[in-house]
DNA sequence: GTTTATGTTCGAAAAGAATCGAACGAATGA
DNA sequence: TCATTCGTTCGATTCTTTTCGAACATAAAC
């Protein structure tokens, strides 16, 4: 156990495997998707084209929001660009392709049934 | 905010849209793969086949690992199979597929540079 | 200059997840 | 039967994330 730790961007699993920038950066992309309020941001963005923070129709305080938006940018999976007095918002699509090939699109793919179906 | 809240399996982003059975699914299997322990879990799986629950040189008690199983089987990232007084686990690769295509396929794929070197 | 619109930042509270020891359970082997 | 191995479950602790109001910042409009 002597070893088994995180920090903020080193993660050591075990006593001789620490995770690479890709892994953490990967798992930061994850971790950024799988929250219901990113992930609908993300598919508004994936149809819209592009979007200034206040127009997803979500029901909830800016500053909330505002949180969703920062992880979103930090994991590189959003660039927002000011526009006068707002903030226009746009997938990194090109970007996320070259770091994850296949990941956005299998992530905004069409349906499927579940697993407990 | 009205109506703004999370449950167990339910979802709703905004006042209109409750978000799907498959959105949630899809949320489940992103935060089940976002976390080192279980990303390397994944990996290993992905090349050895099959490998009992002790067997992946993870340096943690019993008890933590047995949490990030049970998060990988509720997901539906993996099946366990007891065999005598082990257990074997595999990857749900082909459901997984059929749930969400190319999704396992981004994961596991080979390295790419980052977004901020 | 003042007001309005759009977001950010801060700090604190609430919710959620990960971690881990201890106790337990099932199958195996002595 | 008894001990061993492998893993789960329970309960508590700690860490992280989410949430949100209040205060702030910037640009535009009046």
């Amino acid at each position: 156990m002597s070893e088994y730790h995180r920090t903020l961007s080193v993660v050591t699993v075990n006593r001789t495997k620490a995770i690479s920038r890709r892994e953490s950066s990967l798992i930061e992309v994850l971790h950024a998707l799988a929250d219901p309020v990113r992930l609908e941001i993300v598919q508004q963005l994936h149809k819209s084209g592009e979007k200034a923070c206040g127009m997803f129709g979500l029901d909830m305080p800016k500053s909330s929001l505002s949180h969703h938006f920062s992880v979103l940018r930090k994991s590189g999976i959003i660039v927002s660009e000011t526009q006068g007095t707002i903030i226009m918002n746009r997938l990194q699509r090109k970007e996320l392709d070259a770091r994850f090939p296949g990941l956005l699109k299998s992530v905004l793919g069409g349906a499927r049934q579940g697993h407990r179906e």
